[in-house]
This record gives structure tokens, C-alpha cells and sequence, in this order.
DNA sequence: CGCGATTTTGATCAATGTCAAAGGTGGTGG
DNA sequence: CCACCACCTTTGACATTGATCAAAATCGCG
């Protein structure tokens, strides 16, 4: 009931994603390159493995709709979760492209994929440049998302941990858009995979979050929260890179020199507002 | 006593590290590429900050001896240490390229930089398609040096971080070399940076070190580690994401197809000693 | 020889994991 | 429409890891 269905764009040119993603430098004509490049589209339930840890993988996928967990499997059996791809996210990318999967991908919602034949990938990236610079990009993007999540693990406490991940999870959901009134933000995760993804149990994430809920700051069920107090909780999460968190946007754009004032010490909670009171 | 001076090459042809960083895909005449690109070699005492976070920074790095960290600093004053740069590191860049940097970068050992002007290099990528491809391989595997990280803090012991840490640097740090006898390798770090870099307090570290030591795993003494028993350290490190370590390799280039079988279960151990013993 | 930085040790305590059991919740098939 | 089932969340008792604080020991270096 929470889940929109996914859609599939007939063509590049109504790709709802293409302002976020690898293709982002693509427009008019040139949107062919990808459109004659690209493999399909592909609708996959939740719960579906892309890819598992070790695979040879023989795909790129841009994400278009839904979200997906990237992962990893130790000897132990715990799962550690690397990242929460969401619309827009290139997944599958690494240094050896061609050799086995180092991490595993698995979607968390019904998804919606455009699918790259990774075979072709290289040359495509080494015949545009404006491509390669975007990669460069988001590459660059994905290790300081892994930096601020590793971060928010080792430096701390359970409760930081998860009041810092609710609030970049939610700015990330929103992508710049306002929520929509009350109903709070889809976050469709489980206390189980919080827990995974920050290094704790899914019982002390139940714990935690219980805390959060009665101290009034946020609501969490069903896959949706809803942020009562933006700034009381960024209080919580000990926000202090918030320089990481504001250079995510897409309009940061590696190549073209621009001199950016050191990032003003705002509040996340400014900017949280900013997103939400502004609906419509 | 421990620490080599660091050396400055005359010319990129007798660059140290050459194969190494992003000037790797240059060769003979188009070594000239970089040799008018860059600014100009600099030596730094330990102890020197390259930049520090939120600076603006004219500059990009390339490392040439010696090692240096890369951290962040929290509200809370609390240091973490977000990877160590080896000789061969390509230091600085992030997405905002001129924006305020995300993170701070200090020298651990004296070291020798070679320096690339910021502001012309976005330029310098756009105009050499095999640079790019480079900048992308070597972003590429810092986001997996994170993700490394980044789950040997949320899922190992106290005792598994500390071994595992040890025995990554220990083989990054000969970089396909034999060790040099029963010298150990320099790993120049005090238990202090240890313990930022792995989310522990310094006491802990120091109480684990000690505990590894006793029982015969390691020697580890002004910036020497001793490998004692290999095979007993990874199997305390828990060592499962060995696809990851061994991926780190420079051989494997992203960009030219060649079909890797799934990375057979091989021991650390193993992978050690062929290292160690090969000397010479 | 002495000083600052680093490492070690010990005592104590708080945060978080572990285990177990009981409620909830949504989805499915009858 | 109901009942059941799998999965998720909550709660409580208890165990353990690692933090904290303080002080002593060691080391490198001038």
C-alpha cells in the first residue's frame, strides 16, 4: 500500500532520473548515446538480489525507482550494509569491472532498473568524456557517503548513530523536495537493516528508537518517518558535517570552477525546513 | 632514525611513484603531460597539515614518500581518521573540487608531495581521456578502501579491528614487496592513531596490542610491525573480504576486458608469505 | 639527565550485546 | 471475512565489551 508501482520510461527523454544519474551530461540529441546503449528496463519485486557478493556481474544498473541496499557478507554471517542506493544511484560500478561483485545489491522495494551492459561500459565512458567527468563524480560522491557513514559508526553513540542516519536518509529521500505535510518521508527500511547498517542490533535499534519516539522527535513505523523536531534531532545526531551533507547536491559540479564560500555553519534543521514548509 | 629521508625526483621520468598515482597511464614523451602540468615537488616534516577541513585549497597532491593521514574532526572534538595515504596516493580530490574540503590531510611521517594546481586540472582530466579513466579507477578504490573501513568497524571485536587494520597496512605498505627479513615493515603509527582510525580509545588499543603480543601474533614498536604468525593474525581479523584486499592490486585496470575467476578462497596467510619470503 | 609524548596497568562503570518470550502487523488462503 | 503465519517490534534480565579516569612506567630525544 506504501509502495508506489514502479514505472518504466519509454525512452531516455522521459527518464525520471536523468538529472541525477551517469547520463545527467546527456541532453537533446546527444541522449541518444545511451538510449542506443542501454540493455532494457527491468522491474524487480522487493527483495530481489541484483547481484550477490562474488558474482560476476554482467550489468550496470541505474536506479529509476525504489531503493536498494548495497552489502556486504562476512565469514561470520553479519551482514554489513555499505550504502541505501536511491532513485538515481549507479550501482555496480568498481575497480575491476569485470572481475566477481566485492559487495551485493538487493532491493528493499519493488525497483525499477535501466540496465547497462557492462561489457561496452569502458568504451562508452573513454568516447565521452562529459560521461567520464560524471562518473568521476559520483564516485567521488559515493566515498564521502561511505566516509560520513563511517563516521557516524565509529565516533557515535547508538543514539547519535541513529538520529544522523534518519536525517541523511531523509534529505536524501527527499531530493530537494518538500515533504509532504504530515505524512512524513518513506524510509522503507527495517529497525533490522538500520541495525546493520550501523553496527548495532536490531533489539538496541528498537530500543533506541523507542527512546527518539518518546522523547517526542520522531515517528517510525511502516517505513515512514516523520521528523517532529528537525532541530532537537540533528542535536542528537551531533551534526557537524553538515559541510558533507550540503555538498551533495548535484549542483556542485566538479569541473566547472566556481569559488564556494566555505559552507556557512548553518543548521540542519534550516534545512530541513527549507525542504518541508516549502510544500508547494 | 626509522624514517628515510623522503627524496624529491628531478623529473616526472624518474617520478618514484609514478605507476602508481594518476599519472600511471603516461609514458615517454607523454610524461610531459604531467611534467608542465605540475607546480612544483615540496617536502614536509611530520606533523604538517597539508590542508585542514573547511579550508579552500589551491592544490592536489600527489604523494611521493612517506605517509600521511586523512581525518575529520567532530563537534565533539573527537579525531577519526578516515584512511592512511601511501606513497602512490592521489591526495585532495573531492566532488566540489573548490569547494572547502571535506576532510584534513596531515603528514604522519616526513614527506615528499609532488603538487598539482586545483584550478587547472579539471581541464588537464577533460583533455586525457586515459588520466580520467585513472581518476576513476583510483576513486573507485578509495570508495572500497571505505567500505572496507567501514565494516571492519561495525562488525569486528576490538581485537579483530586491531589485527585487521595491521595486516591491511602491513600489505599496502610493502606494496608487492618481500618484507626485509625480520625488520617488520614500518607501519608509522602511534596506538593513538590506531585507535582513531578504528573508532577504539588509545588504552584499549594499547591493552589489545598487548594481548596480540602475548600471545605471540605480533610485535608492533616504534612504528615496526613484526607479523609473527600470519596465519594466526587473519584468522583473528576474521578475514573473509579478502576478494577486497587482494583487488587492491594495480594490475587490475578497470578499463581493458579480461574475465577473473570468482577469487578463490585463499588464505591471507598465504598471500603474506608469498611477500615475505621472496626476499630477494 | 630530564622532559614530553607514548604506552602500560588497574579499578570502575556505562553502553550495548545476547537470549528469550510476548505482542503487533500485514498478507494470504480458505 | 476470518484465521493463520511469517516477520517485525517490543520488553526484560543478564553478560560483556570497551570507555573513563588516574597513575606509573617507558621511550625518544635534546
Amino acid at each position: 500500500m506504501s509502495i508506489r508501482p514502479p514505472t518504466v520510461p519509454i525512452s531516455c527523454r522521459e527518464c525520471p532520473v536523468q538529472g541525477l544519474t551517469v547520463c545527467q551530461p546527456l541532453s537533446g540529441q546527444r541522449l541518444e548515446i545511451v538510449q542506443n546503449f542501454k540493455k532494457c528496463d527491468r522491474i524487480l519485486p522487493a527483495g530481489t538480489p541484483l547481484y550477490r557478493p562474488g558474482d560476476p556481474c554482467g550489468e550496470l544498473y541505474n536506479l529509476l525507482d525504489g531503493w536498494v541496499s548495497l552489502y556486504r557478507i562476512l565469514a561470520t554471517g553479519r551482514r554489513q550494509i555499505l550504502d541505501f542506493a536511491l532513485p538515481g544511484a549507479f550501482i555496480g560500478y568498481q575497480t575491476d569491472l569485470f572481475g566477481p561483485m566485492l559487495h551485493g545489491a538487493e532491493s528493499l522495494t519493488d525497483v525499477a532498473v535501466c540496465v547497462f551492459p557492462r561489457p561496452a561500459f569502458p568504451r562508452l565512458i573513454e568516447d565521452h568524456a562529459d560521461l567520464a567527468r560524471r562518473l568521476i563524480w559520483l564516485n567521488a560522491r559515493d566515498t564521502i557517503l561511505a566516509h560520513n557513514h563511517l563516521t557516524n559508526i565509529a565516533c557515535r553513540a547508538a543514539r547519535s548513530r541513529v538520529a544522523h542516519l534518519l536525517l541523511e536518509l531523509c534529505i536524501r529521500a527527499r531530493g530537494g523536495r518538500p515533504s509532504n505535510g504530515d505524512l512524513g518521508t518513506e524510509i522503507p527500511l527495517t529497525q533490522h537493516h538500520i541495525a546493520d547498517a550501523l553496527g548495532l542490533t536490531n533489539v538496541y535499534v528498537s530500543v533506541t528508537l523507542g527512546e527518539l519516539r518518546q522523547e517526542g522527535l520522531i515517528l517510525f513505523k511502516n517505513g515512514r518517518l516523520q521528523v517532529l523536531d528537525p532541530d532537537r534531532l540533528a542535536a542528537v545526531a551531533g551534526i557537524d558535517d553538515e559541510a558533507a551533507f550540503l555538498s551533495m547536491d548535484h549542483e556542485s559540479d566538479d569541473c566547472r570552477l566556481h569559488a564556494v564560500a566555505p559552507a556557512p555553519r548553518s543548521q540542519i534543521g534550516d534545512m530541513y525546513a527549507r525542504n518541508r514548509s516549502s510544500s508547494k
